[in-house]
DNA sequence: TCGGAGTATGTTTACGTAAACATATGGCGT
DNA sequence: ACGCCATATGTTTACGTAAACATACTCCGA
């Protein structure tokens, strides 16, 4: 800025007035200002604005993974909201872990973000606590089943569970095996099922097994998770899988095998993936709006006024729907 | 650093040398230090280190979408290079855009990056002069056929359109549809199409047709697109889409209105996505090592001594496999 | 016994920005 | 004609850190 001023022939201070766009400033000297600044290639210091601000224009994103559509939505959701405001996503992964996510909380905080974004609602207390020492804003997405730090955008992951049973049972069907993967680490996908297996048992179905994968969801994974089903002695009438991209691999599995859906075996997924339209058989399944969620918790967080934190709900139900298809 | 040096009775200097483990520290010191440092909480401050050493552990990373798997997969290999430095990655989406990457590019830049990470080869002249003056490294990922501005890591892309049609003009086919999306915008596929249409010539083939959707690449376009092409008078022998995703959706559409692959129609698609496993056909296509140029780019990023730019390769060429599959 | 080398700590300063506080000019109402 | 207010610019200072430059103590060999 100093250089900047020098050839304009102005104060250092000013030139800060014209780039921030904040105090007064004639036309005839921001006019001589800006031309400097182009003719030197001023490019402005965040580091140094944030250091004298206190408050840096990142916000933290930490996710479980980028190997889930659900998430790269959630963040282009989050990235598109903050790049509106000239905010920018800082980010790192905790592949599912509690411990990971409390270091990368830690080591972003570092960056003295404005805000936060967070992937569900349970946090180790340690998590907590650093989030309650920088005081900075967050925003929790997906879940909504419990506490929020302070505001959480989502739907209720448990109610999911509990509608797609409903509807399962509602079309006959009794003896359900459910299909997770992760090692059951995803928390949100542990809710669905704890609704699922609530109303199987209401209504007084049985769950014959769960099966859980320790890899990663996928549809590969799901196929071979289909076959292992189909196979085995107590083969029941429908598959409840963790989520789309197993349950696609699943009506591979039977395509390929000439396995009859949903006669032979009904299913249902979570999440309504743009892609399971382009399938030969429609997945019934749970829509979640995971790009408006990304987007609201970004624009939560990119809001500038500190009021508005107050009167912002704590709790933002953005709801499913029950894509009913041809699986079950 | 000044509460945690009174608290701990020594001077502010002392705890910054805790903190980085730089200069001679008395083991008592330092343990009285990280009892001080741990007593109030203190986090360190990026902010004012990065505008201290005029350098931030930040690195930029532009890409054009997360839309695309390819992408996804790309920046999973950054972050996880990056984690391990304890650099982190800011990022914004260019959706295709030339104009958009340029602001980003200077955006970014104020944040005084480590490094920046670009999709492909071709940046506006504004683009390339930004970066020169601001002296960052770049990693440019995905494409090596052209020049770098310092280190590209990808694959040729116009070979891997040449491989592909030759395998396809072994196999006896001759008459071509190109299928891309995105408007033609994506260069890399256009680079593709290039070495493919190359190749055709050649051997005395010809390209029918090339149909473009404006639309993002996805298997619900790329149903729809094969619907359009095999309804068409002048049907050809196999369509070379863009990328699998549009591939998958032809597939797809076969199997859901019972057309022969690859008697009634050849297929060859781009990228080795994982779904394609599991799939009742299995996809002809290029496999690319997506996560790995991503490994590769941030590992050069993070790579702290300035003295390993200048050995550093330009061109890194991590290569492609032709996967030969069911489809042609 | 003395001096130098290694170890351990402190003091001063600068990084680039913007808030807070001055100062200066011009116009307008009374 | 006078003073006040809106406009326009300048000066000083602080944000938190780490490099550069002191200073002090200890140990060891000649």
């Amino acid at each position: 800025m100093d250089d900047v001023a020098n050839r304009a022939g102005v104060s250092q201070m000013t030139v800060s007035r014209v780039m921030s766009g904040k105090g007064y400033i004639s036309s005839k000297v921001r006019a001589q200002v800006e031309a400097a600044a182009a003719e030197i290639g001023y490019v402005q210091n965040r580091l140094a604005r944030g250091l004298r601000s206190e408050q840096s224009s990142l916000i933290a994103v930490v996710l479980p993974t980028l190997g889930n559509t659900v998430f790269t939505e959630v963040l282009r959701g989050i990235t598109d909201a903050l790049t509106a405001q000239s905010f920018r996503p800082v980010f790192g992964l905790t592949e599912y872990s509690e411990e990971r996510e409390y270091e990368l909380v830690r080591d972003l905080l570092s960056w003295r973000p404005s805000g936060i974004v967070l992937a569900g609602l349970e946090h180790s207390d340690q998590t907590r606590q650093a989030i309650d020492a920088s005081g900075v804003r967050v925003a929790e997405v997906m879940d909504i089943d419990g506490e929020p730090i302070s505001a959480a955008f989502g739907l209720s992951q448990i109610a999911a569970g509990q509608v797609t049973a409903q509807h399962m049972l509602d079309k006959g069907h009794r003896r359900f095996v459910y299909a997770g993967s992760q090692s059951g680490s995803d928390l949100r996908a542990g809710k669905r099922l704890e609704g699922f297996r609530q109303k199987v048992r209401e209504a007084g179905g049985t769950m014959v097994s769960e099966i859980i994968s320790a890899l990663p969801s996928s549809m590969v994974e799901g196929r071979r998770m289909t076959a292992e089903i189909l196979a085995s002695a107590d083969r029941p009438d429908a598959i409840y899988y963790s989520n789309d991209d197993l349950a696609a691999g699943g009506i591979m599995h039977c395509l390929a095998e000439g396995v009859s859906i949903p006669d032979d075996i009904a299913m249902a997924g979570f999440n309504g993936l743009p892609y399971l339209d382009a399938l030969p058989i429609q997945l019934t399944t749970v829509k979640t709006p995971r790009y408006d969620i990304g987007l609201q918790a970004g624009q939560l967080l990119a809001a500038q006024g500190q009021g508005g934190q107050s009167t912002a709900p704590k709790l933002v139900d953005l709801g499913f729907e029950l894509s009913v298809g041809q699986t079950c």
